[in-house]
DNA sequence: TTGAATTGCGCAATCG
DNA sequence: CCGATTGCGCAATTCA
């Protein structure tokens, strides 16, 4: 529906010339210069959210990098000096076999089953 | 400076009544239009990065707790059965001491502050 | 100087 | 009825 500039006048139900109507004019006028610096708040947050969030995510990622590369050399040195014995089966219900093959279960969740 | 409702007609420098002036006003309705509808993409835009980064981290942060996981099952089990030998050194210029100790390595670079 | 893009502001319709 | 939002046009200002 219409909203923009659509005078009304004329009719039956004209605003009064000039009697509460300014004094509503002034009100809403009020309103909408706190709506607008309100909309212009969140704005402005949403864009800090998003450095917020850039950083974190940097952090985060050095952290699996480091993760990443701790867990790659404990596995190496681990099949090196234990490539003799051993017990090849599990430990705490983690599967050993698997824990050792790479690095790639850091993904989504883990299956155990079957 | 003013810049609301200030008809500065009746003087000399008045807009042609309705020449170029109507053209301009057109015009710049239409510049305008296409600011706003600029502004509110842009908005909407960085709404959704917003939601974009949060996955992001919430990825990252799973990936985190597993690394984490499986490094502190590793360094257990290393600690548990090469407890006896192994060389107390280093491997490929990494601090095996350090490495074992727990998993706080995983933060921000090793801090040597006293 | 010129024209498009922005921006502050007020109006009116509509929403809650 | 009231305040909050929102589409829209005007004019001043900024940009290019």
């Amino acid at each position: 529906m219409p909203r923009g500039r659509v005078k009304k006048e004329g009719g039956d139900s004209g605003e009064e010339d000039s009697d509460e109507y300014r004094k509503r004019r002034d009100r809403n006028n009020l309103a909408v210069k706190r709506s607008r610096v309100k909309s212009k708040q969140k704005t402005q947050e949403t864009v800090n959210r998003v450095n917020e969030l850039r950083n974190e995510n940097t952090v985060l990622e050095e952290k699996v990098k480091t993760l990443t590369k701790e867990l790659g050399f404990l596995k190496e040195l681990f099949l090196a000096h234990a490539s003799n014995n051993v017990d090849p089966s599990k430990f705490e219900g983690v599967n050993l076999q698997k824990l050792l093959e790479d690095d790639s279960s850091a993904g989504t969740s883990t299956d155990n089953n079957a």
